[in-house]
DNA sequence: CACATATTTGTTATATTATAACACTGTTGA
DNA sequence: TCAACAGTGTTATAATATAACAAATATGTG
């Protein structure tokens, strides 16, 4: 059973173990693929370790150049194919009002896409609401609309940046 | 006061009557640019008349070749600027999950974008439900997140679509 | 009206994000 | 060993968006 209770997420929990958080994501994700039977192979292991290096979404060519830097001659489509791989097994997900990647906290279940975006401090959040779902679901079912996806993107300040702003 | 009950959307209204559409969302711009002291020209009346050809988004390259069709040398700066214009105005919204544009069905009200997306016939609806906005606001209140812009997109499957499918 | 000013539009070039097509390599299992 | 497939490399290009500057048009003022 998924977590039913809005829980205060990791990104927005000043001086956390980040590394902790990395970590967790590279077990879980080995642990899933596994599970899954589908090939968590270098290059797409060191894509997710690079995306998990801030709860900050990256774009690709960011991930490019981060690639690039550590010798690998890395071109659009090698990236690419890496994000797609990862987001099909929902290990990251993509900020559409960004065009950027970010590693999924809760991986295994599947769930609508929420995310807090600061735009101060670039961090993104991803917070799950049950509620939202529910007043979603209200309106499509009223409407006959057959959801299959969606990503709910509230942007504005955290609290640690209108904390330090005063 | 805004209308605080979810309504049917036009876009979702089976043979609804369109031309009326466009005629009320030109003349609503017409009184909300007048009132703003901001000049609807006649270009970026003709791009907000191009994109409510339909309830189906618009790119912005689709609008730039609409304009050549008729024999306007647009290039893409032109166009980026009246849907600039548009935006600002809020009498548009851009659909993130589509880089695409669409005409908004109430301007005037400040509102967050919540969008209901077909998948199979390309129609966007534009939907006003207060208890996602509450919901959302319930999360960010807690977080202690200062939201300022959100979209929803959830995309799907329509009712006329599902029922033209069975 | 003549003119200064500001806004809008035109034009050229380029940036950013993403995909198509095909070749090569490595893994897997007869 | 070999065939089949999955993964990666490589080249080229598509699709979306912006920067910088010039020309035209609207607006207000004397
Ligand atoms: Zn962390
Ligand atoms: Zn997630
Ligand atoms: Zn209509
Ligand atoms: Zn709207």
């Amino acid at each position: 059973m998924a977590q039913r209770r809005p829980t205060l997420p990791p990104a927005l929990t000043r001086g956390h173990d980040h590394h902790q958080c990395v970590h967790d994501a590279l077990v879980e994700a080995e642990r899933l693929c596994a599970g899954r039977d589908v090939r968590l192979t270098e290059l797409r292991k060191r894509v997710l370790e690079l995306i998990w290096a801030s709860h900050a979404p990256v774009g690709a060519y960011a991930i490019m150049d981060l690639l690039r830097g550590e010798g690998r001659n890395a071109m659009p489509p090698t990236v690419y194919r890496a994000l797609d791989f990862l987001l099909e097994q929902r290990l990251i997900h993509r900020i559409a009002s960004l065009n950027a990647y970010i590693g999924c906290t809760h991986p295994g279940d599947r769930h609508a896409m929420q995310y807090l975006i600061c735009k101060t401090c670039g961090t993104v959040a991803e917070i799950d609401n049950p509620a939202i779902d529910e007043a979603i679901a209200v309106t499509t079912g009223g409407l006959g609309f057959a959801p299959d996806s969606q990503t709910l993107e509230v942007s504005g300040i955290c609290r640690d940046c209108r904390d330090a702003a005063r």
